[in-house]
RNA sequence: GGUGAGGUAGCUCAGUCGGCUAGAGCGGGGGUCUCAUAAUCCCCAGGUCGGGAGUUCGAUUCUCCCCCUCACCA
């Protein structure tokens, strides 16, 4: 059993949670409950982020105190991220005593060990706001490209980074006035200084904190290795800087953020733990944080925040005495439909969004954990993918499985003892690959290939899909070969339940209670072909996603129908604002969103023809409770055969003879117990209660319906 | 611009320490069963392995140049 301290990156209290933070979130999840599936001693610690200008700027604009304000978005995110599953140990914040006093003492390591210096820095001044402007809240013209309306530190539209003084024709962002230069002294970590270098250098090189490629980008930065400026002026929201040199001054929130994760386990232990696992911060020092603590320590970072904390964190903690990170784990972003999903693009989704379509929080992290690899690359949440996922391994081939499996042990008398001697030739292989499968899962959940986590899990649904066709069981259900077969895929099931549980953790409870077990601890020994298999309930169900159901990601929530169908061809997006007046606009216009939900293009409908058709036979389709087998005149010169589920509606089909109807005349043709349908019937509402959708009969058959 | 990663079938990716007909899943096309959720199962992809040059008996895999994408630049 190893002993871990995980922790994910804090999201910034500034706004809600979105899909892009749930990448992190969902990884860390199913690492987590991996973690403790295998019996480790797991504590996952995560916290917002609640300094800095943004949420100082914001708060002031909606009149309210930045502490106040961060804590409104903490308390959303995290009930946002217990609607998906992801349960924290901690959620706590960075605008704590706790973090107040690791700061400083943090502060005080790398004063006392010669490594902060004052420097003199020019940067934006506005006069107006009575404040420097950070790079993102000055706007201007492009030095290089002449784009106008550009931040302070990049132009979007040419890429070239530049100093804010560069900037032509600058504005302050908050008032639109010009700025002015001014200098500042500021408090900088000298990380050059060669003693600090080689701690950083060393970190980076060893073997299992960083993956290659990650290594790779992080000791490009070593070779050209700067300070790291840490203080901030006031009217800042964090804190104060604890030192006669620097008056006035803050400490800037990359400084904090990262000891938010230290803190925020020192408050769990002491306050929120169960009582049993309570520690003092002395005993949580010693144990978890103290160099050569027998505890792991491991961050999940996104890609863009490396930086902070390949290079300045290691820095940070070897000043304080603290041991450094054991495995940083490097996740890429999260891309929309191909497309880059940022803020000021207004392309993103919002945890929300998807919670408010219904959809089920469990297959967006089986989505997730379906794309994601070790590397860093980004992934792409194509909502068509998305569907197509979910549909072909979960509804189609896992908890169909389940299903036809259920159902088949009902009819062959409910338990199957095992039965060793008769493991027919059809259920060969069943237990072995799934043994092998079982290992192999372990070893990718360490590896965090929770793609190739899903492929084994498929893998064995397949196989067992494969050998019930092969051994059709339904024909003779009690025989001992279909028992045996029966019995090996009910166990193959528990133990995809066991591989599944961190990804999906409802569901594979689920799974693995409808045949009778509740999922086992997974030790490497794990070997669920024990036992008598019974179904105890009904298994999980995954119902198949249309089209319609995901496009309610991106539906645009704010304008009307009218609006959104008069666009022609822009997709529409969802519109995310990081100010928290407009953020509110949007809410209050959410209630009208439905209404748009699902909207179709003109061009959609036309691609539907819709005739009228003369009702010439009708009769019952054989051994078919629910089917008719229509003869339909609509124009051509033979009758459509169509066969339609109307039957528990009309008992008597020759009360249909002669009626006019409406049928979908261009649907791909479809066979239905051995009959080919030619077509589709419009009818209302739910068998029984049913009709079919009539017109008059001066309406010709042929006659297209629009 | 600098640094790093990457460009392999419609999509998402695997792979080759240089070598027989370059793979998987999904989608798409065709067929099949009927226990099961219009589910299962079977067959079908002939893709200049980003472009060019070089090394080699032989390169998608090595070297060089170029193009494109993405990230970071505190």
């Amino acid at each position: 059993m190893t002993t871990r301290l995980v922790t994910s990156a804090l999201p910034y209290a500034n706004g809600p949670i979105h899909l892009g933070h749930m990448v992190e979130h969902v990884q860390t999840d199913v690492y987590v409950r991996y973690l403790r599936a295998i019996g480790d001693d797991v504590t996952w610690i995560c916290a917002a982020d609640a300094h800095g200008t943004p949420i100082e700027v914001n708060a002031g604009k909606a009149g309210i105190a930045p502490a106040d304000f961060a804590e409104k978005y903490r308390q959303d995110q995290r009930q946002t991220f217990q609607r998906f599953g992801i349960e924290h140990d901690t959620y706590y914040t960075t605008h704590s005593p706790e973090n107040r006093a690791w700061a400083y003492l943090i502060y005080d390591a790398l004063k006392a060990r010669g490594l902060i210096y004052r420097k003199s820095v020019e940067q934006l001044y506005c006069e107006h706001d009575r404040r420097f402007l950070p790079d993102r809240f000055v706007k201007g013209t492009c030095p290089k490209c002449g784009t106008p309306d550009q931040y302070g530190d990049v132009c979007e539209r040419c890429g070239t980074t530049y100093d804010p003084r560069e900037l032509k024709d600058p504005a302050c962002a908050l008032c639109q006035r010009p700025p002015v230069v001014r200098a500042s002294d500021h408090a900088y970590v000298n990380l050059r200084k060669p003693e600090v270098a080689a701690i950083i250098r060393g970190w980076v090189e060893a073997e299992g904190h960083l993956e290659p490629a990650v290594r790779q980008q992080v000791q490009g930065w070593l070779a050209d290795l700067q300070d790291w400026c840490i203080t901030r002026d006031a009217p800042y929201f964090g804190f104060p800087v604890n030192d006669p040199d620097f008056p006035g001054k803050f400490l800037y929130v990359w400084l904090d953020a990262p000891i938010g994760y230290l803190s925020s386990g020192e408050h769990y232990f002491a306050e929120e733990a169960p009582a049993a696992r309570r520690l003092s911060p002395a005993a949580y020092r010693a144990r978890y944080l103290a160099e050569g603590a027998p505890a792991r320590l491991e961050h999940v970072i996104g890609k863009d925040i490396l930086r902070f904390h390949a290079v300045f964190w290691p820095a940070m903690l070897w000043a304080a005495g603290i041991k450094r990170p054991d495995r940083m784990v490097v996740h890429g972003h999260l891309t929309v439909n191909g497309e880059k999903m940022s803020k000021s693009r207004g392309t993103f989704i919002n945890a929300s969004t998807y919670l408010d379509s219904g959809l089920d929080p469990e297959l967006l992290r089986y989505f997730f954990a379906a794309s994601l690899g070790a590397g860093v690359s980004d992934l792409d949440l194509s909502l068509e993918e998305f569907r197509n996922r979910i549909n072909a391994d979960l509804a189609n081939n896992v908890a169909n499985l389940a299903s036809r499996v259920a159902a088949l042990v009902e009819r062959s008398g409910g338990v199957i003892e095992p039965s060793r001697e008769i493991v027919g030739g059809a259920a060969a292989g069943i237990q072995a690959a799934t043994l092998t499968a079982l290992s192999a899962a372990r070893d990718r959940y360490q590896e965090l290939q929770l793609r190739e986590v899903v492929r084994q899990v498929a893998e064995v649904a397949s196989l067992c899909n494969k050998r019930i066709q092969d051994g059709k069981p339904w024909e003779a259900p009690t025989s001992e070969a279909s028992r045996a077969l029966l019995w090996d895929v009910g166990k193959a099931l528990v133990a995809i339940a066991v591989m599944l549980q961190p990804v999906m953790p409802r569901f594979a409870a689920k799974l693995a209670e409808a045949f009778g077990e509740p999922p086992p601890r997974w030790d490497a020994s794990l070997d669920p072909f024990h036992g008598p298999l019974r179904v105890t309930g009904k298994p999980p169900q995954i119902a198949r996603l249309d089209a319609a159901q995901v496009d309610k990601l991106i539906a645009a929530p704010a304008e009307g129908a009218a609006k959104a169908s008069a666009r022609p061809v822009a997709p529409a997006k969802v519109a995310r604002s990081s100010s928290p007046a407009e953020g509110a606009a949007r809410a209050s216009a959410k209630a009208a969103a439905p209404a748009t939900f699902g909207v179709i293009q003109y061009e959609d409908f036309a691609k539907v023809e819709l005739r009228v058709g003369a009702v010439r036979a009708a009769a019952k389709v054989e051994k078919a409770d629910k089917l008719l087998r229509l003869s339909v005149d609509v124009g051509e010169p033979e009758p459509r055969t169509i066969v339609a589920g109307i039957a528990q509606a009309y008992p008597d089909p020759s009360l249909l003879v002669g009626k006019r109807i409406v049928v979908v005349a261009n649907l791909a043709p479809r066979t239905l117990r051995g009959i080919t349908s030619q077509g589709m019937l419009l009818a209302a509402g739910e068998p029984p209660d049913l009709q079919l959708v009539t017109v008059g009969d001066s309406i010709a058959p042929g006659t297209r319906v629009k």
